[in-house]
DNA sequence: TAGCGGTACTCGGTAGTACGAGGTACCGGG
DNA sequence: CCCGGTACCTCGTACTACCGAGTACCGCTA
């Protein structure tokens, strides 16, 4: 599938919210998770400037632990304000969804 | 619903070529269109930047026909580029949103 | 023991897109 | 004659994903 960038703006952030919500992971798997589920462009950079960002705007807590197989990860686990979001987000992209899934239906 | 801007970067574009190719119209009109089909914050400076983008790429062909109840308009039709472009659209559509779906199901 | 591949995180710069605010201009009716 | 509705355009801003490069830890092997 050719570059599906422009069109990840805006949800791939809600994505690795998901993961998140999931289990409490890290950068590098969450990069891998994505790229199983088809998103395989999506590199480290990326998910970690939404680590990053996630961090900043108070959506996660974040705690370091050694590997046994390299250096250092940091987990993250949602707290209430990203369960929220991550709340918000699956309400916003039912919404948008369904309203181009009509359009695409000829919908009136 | 609030802000979706982010969410509809990467798919208004598509939304926009899809109403041209269901009839040839204007700036004007496709705004109330999208305004109608729920994206009611999409405003026209928004619209007529994604209109001289398509002209520009030359995905469409645009006549001017004056209007009885107001300043003249630009209508666009999709050329064969633009419906090649469309057809591209709705497959990354299907593919990115088929596969956050399956995130959503706890998707493995 | 030195190097290599895999793991893991960070940062600065770039490009693309939607939005906001403002401006121009045509038309009919009060 | 101005005002609201119609219709188009443009400049600047904010946000997001990507790219490239850098740092660093680990176990294995030649």
């Amino acid at each position: 599938m050719d570059d599906l960038t422009e069109m990840l703006k805006g949800t791939l952030e809600g994505c690795v919210l998901e993961i998140i919500g999931g289990e409490e992971t890290y950068g590098y798997a969450i990069t891998r998770r994505l790229n199983e589920l088809g998103f395989t462009d999506v590199i480290e950079g990326t998910v970690y400037t939404i680590l990053l960002r996630l961090e900043r705007n108070g959506l996660v807590e974040v705690t370091k632990r050694p590997s046994e197989v390299g250096p250092p990860r940091k987990f993250y686990a949602l707290n209430d304000a990203g369960r929220e979001e991550l709340a918000r987000f699956w309400a916003k992209w039912q919404y948008v969804s369904s309203r181009i899934d009509r359009l695409k239906e000829g919908g009136r």
